[in-house]
DNA sequence: CGCGTCCTTGAACCGCGTCAAGCCAGGTGG
DNA sequence: CCACCTGGCTTGACGCGGTTCAAGGACGCG
């Protein structure tokens, strides 16, 4: 992320799209001049709710949730400072979706039009966009076939992955910078909180990882890549999305 | 898809975008004056390959692939007449899919260049692009959920419902417009052949589908819409997209 | 006719979801 | 200070769904 700047109007780190992008968030966030605050666990917007915008997550983290089938609640994404959640789709369509916020969070609600009115004054802004849109489709719908192969085992190995991959780790005791449930995990690898347990502990028997309390420490993060990637390793076998390289758009 | 046109260089039928689209597809393709013609079971690319531009199916029915985990080939996707495929990710990056024509296709292949100027030229095509792109992926991730959600009958159930999308049925025998393996359909439902058929024959005994060698008679519909979103029918349960009003875009 | 390919059915195994019960920590009240 | 309660964590037992293996049909083709 060494193209992180900081936001003129917010001052904290706001990533680029990627290089192509002469205007960036920054510009259309000091345009919105407006901003939230939620504390941790109030809903950002609902499943059903219209949503005529999108939010730029100045500070927190959030969870995008979704009633999957049999009513279970499933998260379908998590988000961190400089994330963007909310992107409305055509004719504003509405989603089975809501927002949680998972500690105190700051976010800037960026409108509709101010967003089209940046983006049809910057062409290649919008072509960025919407390589980018693109190429992350193509992705989840490989992971989406890949993630229906995976075992549980799997995909817990790749949820603490994930976990890090978004929230970082603690630079002194190398844990987890995020205190989740385990019912929390289990609603990000898909399973039940059950098995999540059994997974952990196991994980924890062959020194992959730590417990601490609901603290989690990963002890031997290539293990737990070899879990997760046993037979192929360069594919696309993780079932959630990484930062490219460019900087990184969170999505939904 | 009542907005379909006729294509002033082949001929075809071509759909449009959505309403937003002043340019459409049709121009970009008698700009880039080729066709190719691929035999049933040829490669239009492999796994790996780099694309350096796009595809527009003028006629056929062609299948995307991607070798999953413990080297199981799964059916990413279909296409037909009038979509799109191989659509490049940002910096060329290859991911590993592949195209399969599953009868005599034709095509015409639009290079990177051609399609970049069309859209730097009209920006509100780009723009509607990017929104149905983020649309698409939204639901992607939903679907990704709820695949992982979902059991065997119900996946079959839903890839039945898919093969009718996608192909249509015969007007005479109210067949599936496609003949396809029952290996084929594993690949799709992301199962095991076997699975496949016990399946079927649940079907053909209950009355929502008649068996004919490899053709497929859907008898009862709603019958199985009913098993695939069994709770909550308004949610997105289909494993599968769905053409939207607008016309349909085919990716990948 | 034999052979290959695909379809079909049966049987065994096992991953994992579910239920039920016990455990531990923090909070509350007497 | 202890007793109690409550919510999350943990473990064991059970059963179902689905994958896998193995074997037998159906059909087309040389």
């Amino acid at each position: 992320m060494e193209d992180n700047i900081n936001c003129a109007y917010c001052n904290n780190k706001v990533c680029f799209i990627n290089q192509h992008c002469s205007v960036n968030w920054m510009n259309i966030i000091s345009e919105a001049k407006n901003q939230l605050w939620y504390k941790k666990g109030q809903y950002i917007f609902r499943e059903g709710d219209r949503i005529f915008g999108l939010y730029f997550i100045e500070r927190g983290k959030v969870k995008i949730i979704s009633t999957g089938l049999n009513n279970k609640e499933q998260i379908v994404r998590l988000a961190v400072t400089g994330h963007v959640i909310g992107h409305r789709g055509e004719n504003h369509e509405t989603y089975p979706i809501g927002a949680v916020a998972l500690e105190d969070t700051q976010l800037c609600f960026l409108d509709n039009d101010i967003v089209y009115e940046a983006f049809m004054n910057n062409p290649n802004l919008t072509f960025s966009l919407m390589m980018f849109y693109s190429s992350e489709l193509r992705k989840t719908e490989i992971r989406e076939r890949h993630l229906a192969q995976m075992s549980i085992r799997e995909k817990i190995a790749d949820t603490l992955l994930y976990l890090k991959e978004i929230f970082g780790m603690n630079s002194t005791d190398g844990s987890l910078n995020a205190v989740l449930s385990r019912q929390e995990i289990a609603e990000i690898a898909g399973t039940s909180v059950e098995q999540v347990i059994r997974e952990l502990t196991d994980f924890e028997n062959e020194k992959l990882i730590i417990k601490q309390g609901r603290k989690i420490i990963l002890f031997d993060v290539d293990g737990l890549v070899r879990i997760v990637a046993p037979h192929n390793k360069n594919r696309y076998s993780s079932a959630w999305p990484r930062p490219n390289r460019n900087g990184f758009l969170g999505k939904q």
